[in-house]
DNA sequence: ATCACCTATCTGATTATTACAGATAGGCGC
DNA sequence: GCGCCTATCTGTAATAATCAGATAGGTGAT
């Protein structure tokens, strides 16, 4: 098994990473926006409770914070009575280009998934998939 | 407001990673070495060639003395006569397990990019599945 | 009024994974 | 010799996430 006299730890290379797929907060922080304008709490909320995607705050509110930088959504301040005020985002004209972008991107990833599935399950068609 | 006096350059956060989507190379890996030894520079060609899966060779080999130090592969010399030696890596029985933990993984991965896209096409369920 | 708790945002430090660049080396053909 | 392909590996930077905590407004209970 695992060498246990290792001074620094390292994570175990052969486990998945917990939690939600990385790599596409930025994807979903998008199409959250899509017609909507919420503030980052509440994405957070939305995509904890209706699509299981769990983020830490930090990074979700850091991520929003980068796509405000490079101009894919814009902010104000929402100064409610109650509670803490909010800053509320929207979608830029560039950030729905941006939405698009992703959205081509992911199909690709989604396609690579199925193909790792075709190999793991043995489907693969080893000459080529002639089959029809 | 952007600040274009910036020292450093950071990525474009509203842009997609180009190439293999992130995150599961170890997964591919695994996969490549289901019901095959193979060496490092075998599987790199494999993967582009047959899944478009690019990767730089640092990353790879990296990739595979990870796994191998975690003991979900194992790897000796092929000493051949013509080219340099190579180091042929096969999966171990934790290797399998950790490949069907993978599998699963992935598959909620699945899920969550099928759930993106009901979203983005508008497709999503908006009162949900009241069970009960 | 203090405390616990929820809302709401943000920052610092660390880890994980990839990207980019280059080193090393064997063998082949010119 | 030189260039090219095979084959492996290391150093360093960039990216994205995790973990931890700070700050602050508001509500309700003790």
């Amino acid at each position: 098994m695992k060498d246990a006299s290792e001074e620094h730890p390292h994570k175990d290379a052969g486990r998945p990473p917990k939690g939600t797929p990385k790599n596409y907060l930025m994807a979903w922080l998008l199409v959250m926006l899509k017609g909507y304008n919420l503030h980052g709490y509440e994405i957070m909320k939305e995509l904890k409770e209706r699509f299981d995607v769990i983020s830490d705050p930090g990074t979700v509110y850091r991520a929003l914070r980068q796509l405000e930088r490079d101009g894919y959504i814009s902010s104000w301040w929402d100064a409610k009575d109650q509670g803490p005020a909010r800053r509320v985002y929207t979608l830029t004209d560039a950030g729905n280009d941006a939405l698009k972008l992703w959205s081509t991107a992911l199909e690709a990833y989604r396609s690579n998934l199925d193909a790792f599935f075709n190999l793991y399950t043995g489907n693969w068609t080893e000459d080529k998939q002639e089959d029809e």
